[in-house]
DNA sequence: CTTATGACTTTCA
DNA sequence: CTGAAAGCCATAA
């Protein structure tokens, strides 16, 4: 476990932050991570509730979706993440990452 | 305490 | 492969 302590909104964002340069990691494992395997609705709530302040210190753009999908907000999301993903140098498979090569566990 | 919402996931048709 | 439905968690009102 990454660290059973402070809110549960903190908890997601120091799992988020220790996600390494060049991997992400799905909502799901997230939350599984943290001792919830149903909660990636909430690790979601956790990430939108983020602040532009924050998220300069929480590497939102490493978190996927199930199989590598973008799941970010329709409007500002998908092309951003993408850009800042490939920045990293994540390959991607269509539109969805490669989780067999930069998945948490490879 | 009850209801509604959402950057999700899984299953079935 | 695409789409719809149900399930589960935390938070806000």
């Amino acid at each position: 476990m990454p660290g059973a302590e402070g809110s549960f909104f903190d908890r997601v964002y120091r799992a988020v932050r220790a996600i390494p340069r060049g991997r992400v990691a799905t909502y799901g494992q997230l939350a599984r991570w943290l001792g919830v395997p149903r909660g990636a609705r909430a690790v979601g709530w956790a990430l939108r509730a983020l602040s532009p302040r924050r998220s300069s210190r929480v590497p939102w753009h490493r978190v996927v979706g199930a199989g590598g999908r973008i799941a970010a907000r329709a409007g500002m999301g998908p092309e951003l993440q993408r850009r800042r993903l490939r920045q990293e140098g994540v390959r991607f498979r269509g539109g969805c990452v490669d989780l067999s090569r930069h998945g948490l566990q490879p």
